[in-house]
DNA sequence: CGTCAGCTTGACTCATCTCAACTAGGGTGG
DNA sequence: CCACCCTAGTTGAGATGAGTCAAGCTGACG
């Protein structure tokens, strides 16, 4: 993808993106400059003035806070599609770096509030926009709440599996590329739990580990693993 | 508070009626509707077609959501200046009910659009409100992925101390209108574990517990312990 | 005066953490 | 080509913090 190709974009349908009509696509790709980050580079950090918005178009990004004592809470990932970027403010409230390879479309805060104010209908776009980054953590509040590892393990699973749906990805092959760390740092879990707990559901034919990936065999036993 | 009385209302300087200039109040004023509700009085259920908001006036309403096998999890609390009613869908996305007597202004969804879209700085205000939302859940993650129980209630404690400093209240004598069990819900503990977890604090002289209420004694040591 | 909700505390259980050993795959350098 | 190292993952054994179950306390209220 280059300048003047958002028409092009995989993510053309999805986030953000798809509330602008093709004639306001020429003001999007004046100002988006494309961007890309290879495994574990930093996209942002933590307190660091939040001067740029981003749009994910390809891979995984690790969204954490690191605390005093060097603790990591992982508090999302963020897939194609996904807006990151919103602070309140002026600074960035959590640290993002890359998990693989990443591609995103970047715009500058200015020039972005710029485009939503260049048009009437936007403002109203990117608050629902937000609106819709505000349900993501209301989700993982409530799988942080539930008791047992499995549990916690299936809400993941279900709930990446339909996060690649929407995306147009299988909902029951899942790409992995986080490792069990990451998953345990955003589940409140050891790795060490998180891998037991994998093995767990495969042994009961849940589902199947493959590296860096696993496959749900029986998707309605996790559903009713999350009791939601 | 009656129509017309925006201007003396205590909480007129923050969160969403402090970014109303005072000309502007009347308009607010005309479509604001006063509303109180008695202890354990639903405001509004998950579920439902979200046709208003809220901004809590007095008291403190409770934010959760239920799952499917009973389970009661505590999204937030929302004291005084705090907006409620952000919904993607069009229905809540989870249930509201009052801590004790709780007073706030409601307007209907069509009449609060009505009002920010009247004036050409009022999206941008309300998407700064959405955006500080969006930072309390992200706070409350960072505390449910905590390991100790300890911990969790620091963080609770340090929490409510400065959402209630930043209302004017003492950030020492802290009221404490919520069950155990609803703290318990809120940090992913049983209710037991939250008392026990007081009295240990109570008793390294760090709280002081009263009934419906505790003191810091030791802020320090807190912070301390939310690593934070 | 009895009842009930909220809270506290104790004893015991158990899920998860901690520590540790081991496997597999990839990369590097001699 | 092989030896070595490193990362990621798996699995086991034992420790421990939080959950469960239960008893009892207190204050409010009818």
């Amino acid at each position: 993808m280059r300048h003047g190709q958002c028409l092009g974009c995989r993510i053309r349908g999805v986030g953000v993106c798809a509330a602008l009509a093709p004639s306001e696509l020429g003001l999007r790709e004046a100002l988006a400059e494309k961007a890309s980050f290879h495994d574990r580079k930093t996209i942002f950090l933590q307190g660091d003035a939040a001067d740029a918005v981003h749009v994910v178009t390809g891979g995984t990004v690790r969204l954490y806070r690191l605390l005093a004592d060097g603790r990591r809470h992982i508090i999302g990932f963020r897939l194609p599609g996904d807006f990151m970027g919103l602070v309140l403010s002026g600074h960035y409230a959590f640290s993002a770096d890359a998990i693989g390879f990443v591609t995103a479309c970047r715009a500058s805060r200015p020039g972005f509030a710029a485009l939503v104010n260049s048009k009437p209908h936007l403002p109203r776009c990117l608050h629902d926009v937000t609106t819709h980054e505000l349900a993501l953590p209301q989700d993982h509040i409530v799988v942080l709440g539930r008791r047992t590892a499995k549990e916690k393990v299936a809400a993941f699973l279900i709930g990446l599996a339909d996060r690649l749906g929407r995306l147009g990805h299988s909902r029951v092959a899942l790409p992995l590329p986080m490792t069990r760390l990451d998953i345990g740092d955003y589940l409140g879990l050891t790795l060490e739990t998180v891998s037991r707990t994998l093995s767990k559901l495969a042994r009961e034919n849940a589902i199947s580990i493959m590296p860096y990936s696993v496959t749900i065999l029986d998707r309605a036993r996790l559903e009713e693993l999350t009791a939601n």
